[in-house]
DNA sequence: GAGCACTGC
């Protein structure tokens, strides 16, 4: 019951010896020109984002230029598969409200579509401007694609990026609201648009790219643009792209719309399977890898890099740490005659500069080997890459209504993911993918992945069905129902948060929380902070937790000493747990003079400084946001007092106003038991709390995670005194 | 006494 480890295919141990069965070679035509971002920054996922404003670059290239760079890049554009359709797509578009079209990729859609729709629904004329409310929105579930995509297209149409053709991502809008004519912006941008602006006026057509990944935010929209297209905008033109399959879903959530196919432009790649199933992911990664370095030549030519590099998908960071000191350490003793093998992890808990590292190029005859999560699948393009080991497994976060907590499992992947982990090794040239399963094995994995709507907590969610106005949330248009269970528990706890009320309509409270950029539960304690007057202590440690991997994981053998260092620098931490060290901690931070300090703290501490220079940003905006809610001009400098200390009882009492349900009272065993149900519960080892001396008669924690046992994350000490007085009545609600 | 995949506002 614990940890899911899918070993159900787990085989006898012959597993020495073990060669590889070509079976299938695929048939795709041979490559041609292969389109990617050229031009726009390769690699690293959010490595744009580090130097603020690097894009100013652009500011001084003349209107000439502009457009001797735009036909340059046409007879680029040309050669794409999409543009060579061109009028048989649009013509599908002019006379269909919805058209559906699954492009592979290198097909080119997602730069080539909003270009066509730009000069034909809008109308060629290039001088007009467009008309008020004439505008196209393309959504992107990350904000590297929006801005990346927004970049080329604007070279190739010949236009200054930021005006007729623009992005609009968090805490970074290049667009103009009467010029731009083509905006790329994140799915969650356009949900909070939609928050605004119920009709999206402002737009003629919408554009929802990369569907098939199938976001619990573009989910959402696709349901918001249906009720739309039936209600107030039956004018409004929907494109909903995808890459794979699950056009079906599409096309009959939409009325039968019809179904375009593209072909793309890739490299083919030659398919391997395992003989019989292995029994040890990472003795297999790491034979398959040696096995591959010594049998497959190494390229030379190419631009400089070596070529022919290895990418490995493992499920996670445990897996691979593991793999990653094997490989390094066995290296120096392999057959000299083969490429000396590096091997580099890749995951997102990592330091980003240890994530920078399988970007650089390898000096000498070394090939480089990356094992990496699930994030080498679509947020991150390693180039160089020839060969793919894929072992099959992923981890996912599975949220459980009837006990309010989150499980991780390890679970096979869909035949859709090993595809596309397979054409991570087709993007440059021929590759070959070897997986770590049999070919039976494969015939059974699921053609799909489970939806994320289906397997996530939906407070968020159904705050913004209410918000929108939507009374029976239960008969909404889900493309994919979420549960009937998924839903009540959703609109218990909001009630819990006073976010609905007895007839389960939003009250004024409801409405601020659904206009702050945080889980309704985060949204509530920031607001109880505002009116216990506490917001400036409180919305450093709420923007601290709505950025991940701010404090991430030391290597074992420094462990101990980081933990040190942090109780060094956090007092109150030590005391009263993890939510009181991200306050001491980005106090700390703050107070740095330079960012070579910075970099130096950051780095003692084994923290995030990127981290850290979003916290900033965040806790900026929440700021300005609550202000405008209230009409008040927050406390926003921070320079109260000397004498005024901290009152951390207030503090915490805000989060228990949003996390009543997450505490949990200390045993005379020191065990923990939670308040709503009586399991216990464990503190997690990343927490401060986890060895510390301190006893609590009770604790508060963000998150109950279940992995090997349940676990509670972000945990505080609280006093039992605190947990009466702010949880009286809503625990009697609570009970189940 | 032991470890979280990935996005987004």
């Amino acid at each position: 019951m614990a940890k899911a480890k899918t070993t159900a295919r787990t085989q006898g141990k012959e597993v020495k010896k073990r060669g590889f069965r070509a079976v299938d070679k695929t048939a795709r035509q041979p490559a041609v020109v292969y389109f990617e971002e050229k031009g726009a920054k390769s690699g690293a996922s959010d490595a744009a984002d580090d130097d603020d404003d690097d894009d100013e670059v652009n500011q001084h290239v003349s209107r000439q230029e502009l457009k001797t760079r735009a036909a340059r890049l046409l007879k680029v554009r040309e050669s794409l598969p999409v543009f060579q359709n061109r009028e048989r797509i649009m013509s599908h578009i002019r006379s269909n409200p919805v058209t559906v079209l699954i492009g592979e990729t290198g097909s080119g859609k997602s730069t080539q579509i909003p270009q066509f729709l730009m000069d034909e629904v809008l109308g060629n004329g290039s001088g007009s401007g467009g008309k008020a409310g004439g505008a196209i929105a393309v959504t992107q579930p990350r904000r590297v694609a929006a801005i990346n995509l927004a970049t080329r297209v604007a070279q190739e149409h010949g236009v200054q990026l930021g005006q007729e053709v623009g992005y609009s991502v968090r805490f970074d809008n290049k667009s103009h609201k009467g010029r731009t004519r083509l905006k790329y912006l994140t799915d969650g941008m356009l949900i909070r648009e939609l928050m605004l602006d119920k009709n999206l006026s402002g737009y003629k057509c919408v554009v929802i790219d990369e569907a098939h990944e199938r976001t619990v935010l573009t989910d959402l929209i696709l349901g918001f643009l249906r009720e739309l297209q039936r209600g107030k905008r039956p004018d409004l033109k929907v494109v909903v792209m995808s890459a794979t399959l699950q056009a079906d879903l599409f096309s009959r959530f939409f009325d039968e719309a019809p179904v375009l196919f593209v072909e793309g432009r890739k490299f083919p790649v030659e398919r391997f399977y395992l003989p019989r199933a292995c029994d040890d992911i990472v003795d297999a990664v790491v034979r398959a890898a040696v096995q591959l370095n010594s049998s497959e030549g190494i390229i030379s030519g190419g631009s400089g890099s070596s070529g022919g590099d290895i990418l490995c998908f493992l499920p996670g960071q445990e897996e691979i740490d593991k793999a990653v000191s094997i490989l390094n350490k066995i290296s120096p003793v392999l057959d000299r005659t083969v490429p000396r093998i590096q091997a580099f992890p890749l995951y997102a808990a990592l330091a980003p500069r240890e994530q920078a590292r399988v970007f650089e190029p390898l000096k000498g005859f070394r090939r480089k080997v990356v094992l990496a999560t699930n994030i080498a699948e679509t947020s991150v393009t390693i180039p160089g890459v020839k060969y793919v080991v894929d072992c099959g497994l992923r981890k996912v976060k599975v949220w459980r209504h009837q006990l309010g907590l989150a499980t991780l499992l390890t679970v096979p992947v869909s035949k859709a993911s090993v595809a596309q982990r397979a054409g991570r090794a087709g993007r440059e040239s021929a590759g070959k993918c070897f997986r770590l399963f049999t070919e039976k094995d494969y015939e059974r994995l699921p053609a799909q992945s489970e939806s994320e709507i289906t397997r996530s907590e939906i407070t968020s969610p159904i705050l913004m069905l209410k918000q929108y106005g939507v009374q029976d949330v239960v008969n909404w248009s889900w493309l994919e129902h979420p549960g009937r269970e998924a839903i009540v528990s959703a609109l218990k706890e909001l009630y819990e948060l006073q976010a609905l009320d007895d007839a389960g309509k939003i009250t004024e409270l409801g409405r601020k929380m659904a206009l702050l950029p945080l889980a309704p539960h985060l949204s509530a304690v920031l607001l109880e902070a505002q009116e216990r007057d506490v917001l400036d202590a409180v919305v450093d440690i709420v923007a601290c937790l709505s950025v991940e991997n701010l404090v991430l994981n030391p290597m074992p053998e420094e462990r101990d000493e980081v933990n040190e260092r942090r109780r060094a620098v956090c007092p109150l931490g030590t005391r009263y747990g993890d939510l009181l060290m991200l306050k001491e901690l980005y106090e700390a931070y703050e107070s740095l003079a330079s960012a070579g300090e910075r970099q130096e703290w950051c780095k003692r501490l084994c923290l995030s400084q990127r981290g850290f220079k979003n916290v900033i940003k965040v806790r900026q905006q929440l700021l300005s946001y609550v202000e405008r809610l209230y009409k008040v001009k927050g406390n926003v400098s921070k320079e109260y007092d000397e004498d005024r200390t901290l009152d951390v009882a207030q503090v915490l009492k805000c989060f228990l106003r949003g996390f009543v349900k997450n505490t949990a009272i200390g045993m005379p065993d020191k065990s923990f038991r939670t308040t709503p149900t009586g399991e216990t519960i464990a503190i997690h080892p990343s927490s401060m709390l986890f060895m510390s001396d301190v006893t609590c008669s009770a604790i508060l924690y963000i998150e109950h995670v279940f992995t090997t046992k349940g676990y509670a994350r972000s945990v505080s000490r609280i006093e039992l005194a605190w947990l009466q007085e702010v949880a009286s009545g809503v625990l009697k609600q609570g009970t189940r």
